[in-house]
DNA sequence: TTAAAATACGCAAAAAAGTGCAACATAAAG
DNA sequence: CTTTATGTTGCACTTTTTTGCGTATTTTAA
């Protein structure tokens, strides 16, 4: 079995399985665990898995854990600092869920004026918060996992708002495949909130980068804004910026 | 099991249940209580998870349980044990806000299968948690005050539901003026509650019995029980009897 | 205060991973 | 065809990681 051949058994394996034992694939191909071991070392290298003590874990299983880590949360307030800022006096705003929109919910100037419309429970509780804000809830079923309101009610509430601009938390961003998300209730979600904003902001750590989920949410050209924890011109935007995006 | 594989399956079990025991975990999982804990301390000091004697619990459930006083909680938690033995499986249920309805929420069994309609932010943060509970929240503009939803669309999404029971966290109740309370906006959406279900169940601690505030809610006649912390035969609670309403 | 439960700590065994090296295959260049 | 350069693989060895157990300590609840 030629080395490519194996890496994608073994590939296919780990996204077929979640996760893979070392041992199990040494068995399996008939070769040395050592060399499995290369193989994982590649792959991971690459970003195809994660590896892990004794084997490796799929990429999509594994993310959960690594993006609510502290790590990130340093990245999240720096993209918050630099969203808020795009905030006026008087504007209404479309905010969809997630860790990073809950950042800037706390990053909020005191004295800004501005109603924000969300259908998310971490967000509506920190906007709550502002002195001044004004909070509209986008009512309709609570989907347990994000924590944001999904179904037919909110899409048609949604398409009722013309907002000044939305800020998306976004789970993965592609230079080809654009916007994607897993769940398809919260891609009805934010695809309408795509349609209801005169302006589209992405908010993502750069992690999400170069990474692929399932359902498609919007094209590249959808977005106005994508807003990372990276310098404008740093090297892993390049694909973004020439799609005719502007990068914060 | 890989260690990364059952720190995630630990992670997904503490966010679904808002707490674990280490003695679960290990029976379930089939490792040593060691290997728990170590876990448990890997995932606390990333601040995934709040350790604890016994186990963990999850970060929004610790946080949760902080924001709210801890002057009359006892009472409540009293007061919201008596509540849930009213819900049965299957049921819709209407719910209001204030700490006394979000101490329902916390009590809820685990195994309990229900719909709930609320208004409330922090009321539902708290159903949300709940494993099997389904949770439909009714948008609209959100009351800085009382963190709960108000206004006329709200009214009406209230209007077209039929539940089987209400539960009201109250602020004042007399037996001559009887349910009565200080926000306008609140007041309507109370009203609305009380017409779009079947039962009516008021919850209050003892100290809010005999006490008027401005607005008229709803007249005694209109509930059907009132929970408080006290005894039910407790002189204090003779006059509600009186008006014909159940006592819990 | 006291007994039971839970935890921290040190330690040792087992498993897995990293490292350097030699054997082998392959392909390009002379 | 031979030689050389390159890359791949397996093996012996060391190092690291992971795990469970015994013991001492802390926490909890009565």
């Amino acid at each position: 079995m030629l080395k490519r051949e194996r890496q994608e058994f073994i590939l296919r394996e780990v996204n077929l399985h979640n996760r893979v034992l070392t041992s199990d694939l040494s068995e399996a191909i008939n070769v040395s665990e050592d060399t499995i071991r290369r193989d994982l070392a590649e792959l991971a290298e690459t970003g195809k898995i994660i590896k892990a003590h004794g084997g490796a874990l799929s990429k999509s299983f594994h993310t959960s854990f690594q993006i609510n880590g502290v790590y990130s949360h340093d990245k999240k307030k720096s993209i918050a600092r630099k969203a808020v800022n795009l905030i006026q006096d008087g504007m209404f705003i479309l905010s969809g869920g997630g860790t990073t929109i809950t950042e800037l919910a706390k990053a909020l100037p005191d004295q800004l004026q501005a109603t924000f419309f969300t259908g998310s429970l971490p967000a509506a509780i920190e906007y709550i918060q502002h002195p001044t804000a004004e909070v509209i809830f986008i009512g309709d079923r609570i989907s347990k996992n994000s924590r944001i309101t999904i179904g037919g009610d909110a899409i048609q509430k949604i398409a009722q708002i013309n907002a000044d601009i939305c800020f998306l938390g976004i789970n993965a961003l592609d230079p080809e495949l654009g916007l994607t998300d897993n769940d398809w209730e919260v891609v009805q979600i934010k695809k309408a909130m795509i349609r209801a904003s005169r302006k589209v902001v992405a908010l993502t750590i750069s992690e999400k980068l170069n990474t692929q989920q399932k359902i498609k949410v919007a094209d590249l050209s959808e977005l106005d804004i994508i807003i990372t924890e990276l310098a404008p011109d740093d090297p892993k935007l390049e694909p973004f910026r020439n799609a005719g995006v502007q990068i914060l």
